[in-house]
DNA sequence: CCGGACGCCTGTCGGC
DNA sequence: TGCCGACAGGCGTCCG
């Protein structure tokens, strides 16, 4: 499911599909995911052709004349690729029908994700508009990131998982990145230094390529869009991983929660 | 402006 | 074994 690592491993996976095709038929069975599917999008697709299959942040956009698709995975989406059209079950709520090729299928349980269409450009769209730049963008350095975080008393955890900072950061990965860097997660955003900044987003770098090299995170039942399981999730040091040894230096991992979410970190060798 | 809480919705897991 | 509450990868919105 979906952080930034498994919506690169899903347009990794869909490009090859999508790019230059046609659409030839969009079956929507249910429109109420995050807001509404609007009810022309199928018209809006069929019959054109995908000039671009692109990301921006955690949303994967199809350029088409007149507009952008835009999708989200929301926290539990998945499109898998079926080869011959199957039976859906009750979380398929769109399926994409490529001319002369493979159905796209959209599953989400919890219905957080989003079908959209805009017309305008899509970086003008207002879930895009605020969005700051992605992790490998040259602008990000540890300059950039102190500057950004001074005088902010917000943790540095949410700090990183700040869109408007930095896109693509969610919860496991901000855990991972934290705990390679050693920083604890509730220190504030302002109070951590340049060196530690330059730590920090070597290591947010270094854990998205690498769960983008496995094909992103199996917690529960991501899939990429071949259906096979991602790797990635047995190489986590912290997430998940409460009380349990740390593996540095083998004293219990501690547990906060920060905005709400469960926030693992080592209490000796994090400062 | 900032920081934190809430809610959307369903499935799963742990504890009793 | 069965039930029930807590919690889950995101993110826009609202409130103080």
């Amino acid at each position: 499911m979906p952080e930034l690592p498994e919506v690169e491993t899903t347009l990794r996976a869909i490009v090859p599909v999508l790019d230059g095709a046609r659409v030839a038929e969009l079956v929507v069975r249910r429109n109420d995911l995050r807001w509404p599917i609007p009810s022309d999008l199928a018209a809006r697709l069929e019959g054109q052709v995908v000039q671009r299959m692109r990301r921006r942040a955690k949303y994967l956009l199809a350029d088409i004349a007149g507009g952008t698709l835009i999708v989200h995975l929301g926290m539990s989406g998945s499109i898998r690729i079926l080869a011959r059209p199957m039976t859906a079950g009750p979380h398929d709520h769109v399926d994409l029908r490529v001319e002369g090729g493979p159905w796209l299928r959209y599953t989400d349980p919890r219905r957080f994700g989003a079908w959209l269409w805009t017309a305008e450009p899509a970086e003008r769209h207002p879930l895009l508009r605020g969005l700051g730049p992605e992790p490998w963008d040259d602008v990000i350095d540890a300059a950039y990131l102190r500057e950004r975080a001074r005088h902010r008393k917000v943790p540095v955890k949410a700090f990183i998982m700040d869109n408007a900072v930095v896109v693509g950061v969610g919860n496991i990965y901000a855990t991972e990145a934290l705990f390679r860097a050693r920083i604890r997660p509730r220190r504030s955003a302002g109070r951590v230094s340049l060196a530690e900044w330059g730590r920090l987003l070597d290591e947010i770098r270094a854990v998205l390529a690498s769960a983008i090299a496995s094909g992103g995170s199996t917690l529960r039942d991501f899939s990429s869009g071949e259906g096979r399981p991602g790797y990635f999730a047995q190489t986590l040091q912290a997430y998940g991983r409460a009380s349990m040894p740390c593996v540095a230096c083998g004293r219990a991992l501690g547990e906060v929660r920060i905005g709400g979410r469960s926030s693992v970190y080592c209490p000796h060798c994090q400062h």
